[in-house]
DNA sequence: CTGAAAGCGCTTACAG
DNA sequence: CTGAAAGCGCTTACAG
């Protein structure tokens, strides 16, 4: 492979010629600038990225940390990779995968062996312990997921408030006064999943203004466990006739449970729904929802860490991408 | 951060000699190595990444090339990263993700760049154009996917050959002598997907054989066609009574079709499947299947390539991971 | 505008 | 066994 040099000797310049053509960040003839990247294709010369960013301490790679939790594992974290890497290429960067289960030795070990100029940390919880290397080292980093302290760290994520009461106020607007919430699994919320409490939280503050009351069912993760439960409560008498769900595994289980009591959406069953995207894709969920906006969310991510690796000293930023509704025609109307 | 040099001064060694220990390839006293072991833990040094890199022309970077396929996009995907990721630590190599839509492109820029020490190419095809620059660079790289031409290159994938005679040879052995054969998109065939054509090749083959007719049906993708179109072969008169799926989309929309239907498994109707196995567990498949291996493939992936990067000599290996079934009882016996 | 020199943080023959 | 020197392939002040 041809180096620098060997295009400074093809293009009768020196080498640091070469590297302002290169860099672009000195000004050079025109005509020298010509022989120069003659030389270049003539070669097929590209330049080293280790030794540019040995050169630079620029790595031009961002980390991104992958928290691996049994109970969220769900088809969306490959949307949100590809959404990442493609993100971050455009803005000239590259994506290394960071998969440690102890997230946190993960990031201190990128940052030891310089290995990254930033990070993206998926999933984040509240008190995320990956945050301790972060914050410690300062180093640039966008958390996806909305702690109530991110610590002076850059945060992004869906507006998981806006969508519970987006869905509330839809119930709400049909004229339904009561709704069974479908929620994740206790221990999720205890975890600190922020997502899943932000969305609660907006919800159910939402839905007393509104007067509709939220009869609360904890949800499972495990796809069987999931309808069983669904299908329970929906015999159960004296039931709501309208559901909020927030729950990956449920929103995939309910046509099933639907079906298995022979009840008709939405003339028997109203739903609304706050679910991944690629869920929505792969079980073709026909519920009024708002879906999860990897692609929206990844580039805004990087677009926040790649700032912030600019200029280390702007103020922290906590950006909320607007959810929409996907009508799905999944509710009734209530004569009041 | 410290580097080698503050670390020889703390010693009182020499930075040769720091590195000496640091890479242990060259003898040193134990007392020399403990006053340098000492200094790195006072100093927490650690070798930047970067400039071994440089000084060594091994990045100990795996680079990982996602295919992406509208049709193919799973759940399975994540799951592959997330082991190949983990396999490659294990082995002393961090991954980087390259996901641009033009493969080839992201192979020659990631070695034009020389950010790789080799690649794992995920879902490859026949004539798959990743391979162009591979096997021009001579690069190391193994093929996730086992297409007829390997073209020198080191490959692994599931036998699905072998999964096809399983499950073929499992309707046969419990009495039956007909089987609906649900297919992937014709499209994917003529595009080459090698785990389609090798299973279908060996299913129709092992049928035969068998005595065991296989009514073909091309499914769709798209989960609401997939329900329709398996409802359709489901009710139409002397349809097969069991069903042997290969096709993601119809596995999961299966349960519904039956459902719609109302006909129980196996009673009325067997089932046998070939899915992936993030899909089983998402969905609660409850059929007799054989699942893929993603970590089991993407270990044996790693290992194929760390060691062609070891020695390039090797003659090239295709190695096929043995498939196995998982019994979930949905195929009857038929008195014969 | 161009180039010689120093430096980024390592490793690796080569002497001693 | 240890160290001085050269080198990996770049970039960046600094002179000119």
């Amino acid at each position: 492979m041809a180096t620098i040099g060997d295009v400074a000797r093809e293009a009768g310049v020196s080498r640091s010629t070469v590297s302002s053509v290169l860099t672009g960040r000195k000004a050079v003839t025109p005509q020298t600038k010509v022989k120069v990247e003659a030389a270049i294709k003539k070669l097929s010369f590209s330049v080293n990225a280790g030794a540019r960013a040995l050169a630079t301490s620029r790595t031009m790679t961002l980390g991104v940390v992958v928290r691996f939790h049994e109970a969220e594992f769900s088809p969306a974290l490959a949307a949100y990779l590809v959404a990442l890497s493609d993100a971050a290429r455009e803005s000239g960067y590259s994506v290394l995968l960071l998969t440690e289960p102890d997230g946190t030795s993960a990031v201190s070990r990128a940052i030891a062996g310089r290995q990254v100029d930033g990070f993206i940390l998926l999933n984040v919880v509240e008190d995320d312990p990956r945050l301790e290397p972060i914050a410690q080292s300062g180093h640039p980093a966008v958390l996806v997921g909305m702690p109530h302290d991110t610590r002076g760290v850059d945060a992004i994520d869906l507006d998981f408030a806006a969508a519970g009461r987006i869905l509330v106020d839809h119930l709400a607007d049909k004229g339904h006064r009561e709704a069974t919430f479908v929620r994740w699994p206790e221990e999720l919320y205890r975890e600190g999943a922020t997502y899943a409490i932000r969305f609660e939280r907006a919800a159910l503050q939402r839905a007393s203004e509104r007067r509709l009351e939220l009869v609360p069912l904890s949800g499972s993760v495990a796809p069987e466990e999931a309808r069983a439960s669904l299908r329970r409560e929906l015999s159960r008498p004296g039931s709501p006739r309208a559901l909020l769900v927030h729950n990956d595994a449920a929103a995939a289980m309910l046509p099933f449970a639907l079906h298995d009591l022979g009840l008709d959406v939405p003339e028997r069953c109203s739903v609304v729904s706050l679910h991944s995207a690629e869920l929505a894709r792969l079980y073709a969920l026909p519920f009024t929802s708002v879906e999860s906006e990897p692609v929206g969310v990844a580039q805004a991510a990087v677009e926040l860490v790649v700032r912030r690796i600019a200029s280390s000293s702007d103020p922290a930023r906590s950006v909320l991408i607007a959810p929409h509704l996907v009508e799905r025609g999944s509710v009734s109307s209530v004569p009041s």
